[in-house]
This record gives C-alpha cells, sequence and structure tokens, in this order.
DNA sequence: CGAGGCCTTGACCGCGGTCAATGCCCGTGG
DNA sequence: CCACGGGCATTGACCGCGGTCAAGGCCTCG
C-alpha cells in the first residue's frame, strides 16, 4: 500500500515501523476546504502539517497588499516556524487554494516525540536546515535575478505554481504586479 | 572567569559543564587576518566557526559583482550551511574584514557530537531554526520594503554593521549601489 | 444576460542602476 | 614635508525596470 508519509520521511532517515507508528498516532486527519484558513494573522501556530492533498499559500499583508512568501503542495510538511517555534501570534496568513486533506501534528506532541526518540530529533534538525536552504536560495535570487530570470528560474524549477495558481498570485510571489508578470510574459513570447 | 562561547550555549540549552568540557575537545582555534578567505568559492565548507573576535562577510560573485549575503559578528556560530551540510563545492566566499579569532569545529568531530549526546543535537536544530527565522525576515524585507527602509532598519537593528564596515559594502548587502545608498543617506540628512 | 474576477494593454512616473567626474582621506615614497 | 596615488564617498545626467492608474476584453457563473 502506498504511504506518502513514510516515503517522505524514509527519503531523510530510515525511521523503523515502530518509530512511523508511534509518530502516526499523534496526527490528526484535517480538511481544510478552499479559501479556508489553517492559520490567520495574530493566531498562533499550534500544528505542523503534512499535506496528502491540495495546495496552501502563506502571505503577509502590509497595507492591504498581500505578499505571498510560499506555495505549498501535497506531500511535503509545513508550518509557520515563527510562530510556531516561539508559540506566539504570527504575521502570516495560510489559506488553502484548493481542497486539502492533511495530518496536523499538534506543538506539544512533536515535543513529546522529539523527546521520546533521537531520530525524530534528527528529523526536525533536517526539516530545519532544508528550509534554510531553500530560503536561503529565494533570497540570493531576489537580490541577484530580475524579475523575467525569476519567472522562468520558476517555471523550470516549480512547473506546478504555474498550473495551479492564478498569475496574480505568482506575480506576488515574484515580488512585482500582475500588470509587470503580463508585460513579462507578452516579451517573452515574441 | 569569562567564556563567550559557554554563554552563548546556555543562553540556547543548558549544557552541564562535562558536555561543554566535551564540546571544546573539538575546537581548533584559528587565526583569520584581515583580507584572508575562511573559505572561497569551489571549496567545500568543513568546519563550523565559533567567532571570539572580528569580523566576516560571506558573499557571493555574480557576472564580477559581489553581493554580500551577511555579515558575521563575533560571539556567534556560522558556517556555509548548504557547502556544509553536504559537503558540497560552495558558491560562496568568506572573508575577514577585520583581524579574526575564532574555534573551529570540524564536521566529522561535529557529527560525532550529534551522535553522543542529544544536547548538541537539540542545539543544531535551534541552530537552524534561527536561521530560519533571521533568513525569513530578510526575504520578507526585500520583498516589502524599499531601500531607504531596509536601510533605516539596518541603523535600527544592527548598528554595529554601520561603524565597521564600509559604505559600499552595506550597500552591496542591502541590495542597491554604492551610488543609491549615498543619495539616501543626503536624503535622510535633509 | 449581467456581474464580477482575472488578464491585458497603454500612459505616465519614480526608484534605483549606470557611467563619468570630482572630492576627500590617508598611506607611501621621494 | 610634500607630492602622488589609490580607494571610497559623493554628485550629476541619463535611462530603464517595474509600479500605478485607468480602461478594456474575456471568462465563468449565477
Amino acid at each position: 500500500m502506498i504511504d506518502p508519509l513514510a516515503l517522505y520521511m524514509r527519503r531523510f532517515l530510515n525511521f523503523s515501523d515502530e518509530e512511523l507508528l508511534r509518530f502516526k498516532q499523534f496526527l490528526k486527519p484535517t480538511e481544510i476546504k478552499k479559501g479556508e484558513y489553517f492559520l490567520q494573522e495574530g493566531a498562533i501556530c499550534q500544528n505542523v502539517l503534512f499535506i496528502e492533498e491540495g495546495l496552501l499559500r502563506i502571505y503577509h499583508l502590509h497595507n492591504d497588499k498581500e505578499i505571498i512568501r510560499q506555495f505549498i503542495f501535497e506531500n511535503s510538511f509545513f508550518t509557520e516556524y515563527e510562530s510556531f517555534l516561539a508559540q506566539k501570534p504570527s504575521f502570516y496568513f495560510v489559506e488553502a487554494l484548493e481542497d486539502c486533506k492533511a495530518l496536523a501534528l499538534h506543538y506539544k506532541d512533536l515535543n513529546a516525540l522529539y523527546d521520546s526518540s533521537i531520530n525524530f530529533l534528527r528529523f526536525g534538525k533536517m526539516m530545519a536546515e532544508n528550509v534554510v536552504q531553500h530560503v536561503g536560495h529565494r533570497y540570493m535570487s531576489i537580490l541577484r535575478d530580475d524579475a523575467t530570470t525569476r519567472y522562468n528560474n520558476l517555471i523550470k524549477e516549480r512547473p506546478k505554481v504555474l498550473q495551479r495558481v492564478p498569475q496574480y498570485m505568482i506575480a506576488s510571489y515574484l515580488g512585482i504586479t500582475p500588470e509587470a508578470l503580463s508585460r513579462i510574459r507578452k516579451n517573452m513570447a515574441s
């Protein structure tokens, strides 16, 4: 039987069946319908998600403008680190762009897992290190590349985004306006 | 006796004296003179540093232009995560802007420490999570704020940088040219 | 058929980049 | 002690990328 969660986790560490079973005991199946929020600004992020189906976006509101930080697809873990780790109010919104099925792991349960087995701690460390690399890339890309280059990189590296996310959100993710993205696409066609 | 390293580490976890001693056994005192490199592009980052004195910068070379990613001051840990974790060639240079005294911890020794005590693993996880937050902030700041705002934030949040780093490097760190920073400063005076 | 959301297009503007000239500071050597 | 040179900051002129505002077209859905 297919078990995307086990597959995912074993790509990083070879967890025993017993460990995976223990891990899964804490997971709570959750549905987030399109347009609903997993997290709102001001709320404390209590859970890590493993997304089985669907698509989320995390964005920040600044002067009534949305700045999209990331799109999160199925078969990956997600949490709003800043709020989750410090258990303090978040500056971000996390909204479902498609109907989502996910497994939620609560803050206290995760910490219990960390204390129960060194492998979970290793895994948590690896997840954080992964995020460091990913955000680091995007940070340098913004400093280094113009908008057209960033759009081309997105096409190459995450084509799924183009297919499943409306253009004005992609623009926000790239750090430009919908008008600018429209012009970039026009210029690329010629 | 003052022990900045112990102070630093105990701000995160209460390590026992025995643990700290074990940790320190692996540290190798290192000097990096102003202008010398801790890491060059293409080399593999073999060490984590704890910087006791001095100041480093990490930058990337793109079309003969330096893009400064970070300044690293005394009393903090540093490594080039991407190269260090995967033990693969780095895209960055790490250069001393002032004479540095540092303690170097080798890749294999760090991993031995991770295996020897869960506290070191916890600490490593916290360091990574710290970087996530920090880089995350800077990422959002670039998307959200114009250059003047970013400069003002730097003044507020890291005034030491202004005192110890030449202006054209600050400009690079902010993602603008020296000329642009000069104009910003001029406008702020009036 | 009408309404609203999204994409496109055009006109205009401003932030920041580029290039070149100038000034300033400071270390070095005649 | 002064002259020179090199590195850094500043200033001005000009330009282009991307933002802003407004209008128009297209789709979907009620």
